[in-house]
DNA sequence: TCATGTGAATCCATTCACAGCT
DNA sequence: AGCTGTGAATGGATTCACATGA
């Protein structure tokens, strides 16, 4: 992610609803999300309020660090019953900008790039997939859910009529860095980058990777570290990674 | 990622290769495969050696966290030459457990399921997806990239069978919970969850999670910090999301 | 009495700056 | 002279524990 002048020189740091803009800390703006679709869940069966305790649970964390993120909103709880869901759920849609719907272009319409362009879970979220672009003469034309797929030479005019808030790279490496280019000079300043290589880009501009090897070689790690503490206990047995079943289930 | 019993207790941390394991920071462990990816291309470009300064640059990261990381496998460099990029490939791969290749079933074969049962990235970075599995009977026994799927309910069987070392959840949110408890049943203890919602697993599985709205949102944020900060800058213009093309351009 | 909000303490990660080796 | 490896310093994030207020 590109460095963004840390400290905006806005006086107070909190709860401010205007355009005045609370600084959260990276770790709780990447958590919120999180909390955003726990308290959905929470709304649709029915619960008005809920606690802490309740809430983390439903997150994945801890009680304390939910409270604390939730204070830098500048929070609505109130103490002895716990939080309004309703409010709480506007305040984070709020912060994170879901106010409104954003257009949300995506690069590679191959393997991957197809499935996300068919992926429900966006469009109730806050996005809109509203254009496709690929290099490839033979993809171009084609109609993806509804969406037809253009050249990636029309991106820059399509971005401006379309208000194109977020890019999506789901190219090959090869690709990448010009596409980014390309998205860059477009006006577009966030990008989501699937495709395995590191993008250079200005200042100003965030890029947030997502690489499905690298996830699954850091599990592996943790499996080979498994393995091999097992091995030391079991003095070099199983070293073929299939753990003894017995003993694990719930 | 469930909580992993801290300090192992081995004391010399750091650099032996045996069957004791260096205990790496977890920050280090999420670089190592960026690293490796980079290294790879080097070599491939036909680098024998490489300095911390330019293989942080290729894996986008600064020199000094680069040699700090590297120092904690007991690093291998020469001082005033480089690093060696053979022995350091080598290395890391040990670490990372990927000295043989791990294979990997999945489960779903929906929209993005059936994409990642396509993608050929994970071939090539020591992974091979053995098993396909869903619940729709539709898709029971279809062929996708060479590969029949099977129903949920023999995966525990296969799993022993092809010694399967990572599940891959690809089902939407309702499934994905049965499912981990069906893959922890099989004994498998490593899990990469695309369903948008949180895993309980017992101690001693490590889960990571990829939310692909997650991302965005993410991005939404700064966005919509970013426009905040312009609209305070040009009181209150631009606040439609669309940046002006001007002097962005690399 | 209960659960939030928050100072204080702790832990982890990043960065600095330079000693030490080639 | 140049670059690695690493103590020391800094900065963030997590956790603790309790004062505060409904």
């Amino acid at each position: 992610m590109s460095q963004l002048s840390p400290g905006t020189g806005s006086g107070s740091p909190g709860a401010s609803v205007g355009p005045d803009f609370p600084d959260l800390p990276e770790a709780t703006v990447a958590r919120l999300p999180e909390y955003l679709r726990a308290l959905s869940n929470l709304a649709e069966a029915g619960n008005d309020t809920v606690s802490s305790e309740a809430l983390a649970a439903a997150a994945g964390v801890n009680s304390a660090k939910l409270r604390k993120d939730l204070s830098h909103l500048g929070s609505y709880g109130t103490r002895g019953v716990g939080y309004d869901v309703a409010l709480l759920v506007g305040q984070i849609e709020h912060v994170l900008g879901l106010t409104h719907r954003r257009a949300v272009a995506l690069v590679g319409v191959g393997n991957l790039g197809h499935a996300l362009a068919g992926y429900a879970g966006f469009g109730s979220r806050g996005f809109r997939i509203t254009a496709l672009f690929d290099a490839d003469p033979r993809l171009v034309g084609k109609t993806i859910n509804g969406l037809m797929v253009r050249h990636i030479e029309h991106l820059a005019d399509v971005a401006v009529q379309e208000a194109i808030a977020i890019g999506v790279i789901a190219t090959p490496a090869s690709a990448a860095q010009p596409v980014a280019d390309v998205l860059v000079r477009a006006g577009i300043t966030s990008i989501l980058n699937f495709a395995p290589c590191v993008l250079s880009v200005p200042d100003g501009v965030d890029v947030r990777k997502v690489d499905l090897a690298i996830e699954l070689q850091i599990l592996s790690f943790h499996e080979h570290r498994k393995a091999s503490l097992t091995g030391v206990a079991l003095t070099g047995v199983a070293q073929n990674g299939v753990a003894p079943v017995e003993g694990v289930g719930g």
